[in-house]
DNA sequence: CTATTAACTTAATAGTGTTAATTTTATTCG
DNA sequence: CGAATAAAATTAACACTATTAAGTTAATAG
């Protein structure tokens, strides 16, 4: 017979403890600033502790990641709450996207930067993350269609691939400080959101 | 008076070396695999020497960085030789850009992924190796306005972040593994840079 | 030859992720 | 309640890491 001395919520309360814990010290520091030895001690416990319940830092920045992109998509729920008209939503959507990875540039370089081999064991939580946000997006496009307003050449979920993908890489030049755009990202936004509903307008 | 036991090519050849078994380590087992005590081994000298000619690992990333957008904007330059049309070269810049992306995935992570702080202290080197790639790409774009072939609503340089953001946004969509797209890919790429060449000759 | 100095080595510091052995703590059964 | 049992946390250790400082080698300029 299994017993348990902490019950699940217990135990998943625990661990949410140590997330944001581990979040509070990425805002602050970056990757390099979180360290279960560090968490640990803000936690008033012992540096091995964090292990039951993560098996390795890896496996913290993942479950971290997949936070990221539960917020990401709660504020695409929020901005597109308002609207009726399917493409109106799209634009509010993407401009949402792009504000929340401006605001919290960290955050939004958690979600994509940082990656050290996720291929092997994908972690589920973070995959159904990723999916949820995208499916707003896929979603949104497929009542697009169906309401006439867009005339998809792929289906909707290459479409939003092909409209995330966009915004995502208009934000990331900004947010990595690859290439500087200041003032002419105000510009170039919307514009990028024109053009690729623009492009999946277009009859040939 | 200063007298160098090196001359600056040698200081320069050096560095050179030193860059070559960094970045075959990195292209073997990612960031955590570069480190000075595996540099040094495979140089044969102290895993402080390479000290003498990279102040610290991240200046030593940094050279890798730069190294890798000198990399890519070759493979832009090789792709739009054959080309005179300005906006069939910009097409072919945009494929060979993806292409190599998704050749050597590691290598274009790098580029973009991991960052820590390069606000403070930006390299010249990088910044001048980042500002060639892109300029590749705002030539085209202007001498395709020129040729009457595309009426930018913005300027060049503007006009060639959204399109590079663009195709950029699309391929580590699919670097990161973030999202796979699997075959859906080959049909985006295209689209995509279509889409935006659409939404840089729209007028009003 | 001698002084200078660049290049390098050795040694040490302070930190990291991770594992194993051990102790504490709490729960459940008789 | 008391003893058995197992979970949770602790301590200690390992093998790394980046980085710095002090000391050494070697070459060159005057």
């Amino acid at each position: 017979m299994v017993r348990l001395a902490m019950t699940q919520p217990q135990i998943e309360f625990r661990r949410e403890e140590i997330l944001d814990v581990a979040l509070e010290l990425f805002e602050r520091g970056g990757i390099e600033a979180v360290s279960f030895r560090r968490i640990a001690f803000r936690l008033d416990c012992s540096y091995s502790a964090p292990y039951r319940y993560f098996a390795s830092k890896h496996e913290l920045l993942t479950a971290l990641r997949a936070r990221a992109f539960r917020w990401i998509e709660q504020r695409m729920v929020n901005a597109i709450a308002g609207s009726s008209s399917p493409i109106e939503q799209l634009r509010k959507l993407a401009r949402a996207y792009m504000d929340a990875a401006l605001e919290l540039p960290d955050r939004y370089a958690l979600m994509f930067f940082d990656i050290g081999d996720d291929d092997l064991d994908p972690s589920p939580e973070l995959v159904e993350a990723k999916r949820a946000a995208l499916g707003i997006c896929t979603r949104v496009v497929a009542a697009a269609e169906k309401a006439g307003q867009l005339s998809l050449r792929v289906d909707p979920l290459s479409a939003s691939h092909l409209f995330w993908g966009g915004a995502h890489g208009l934000v990331s030049l900004q947010v990595g400080s690859q290439f500087v755009m200041g003032r002419a990202y105000e510009t170039l936004a919307p514009m990028m959101i024109d053009t690729l509903i623009a492009g999946l307008k277009a009859p040939p």
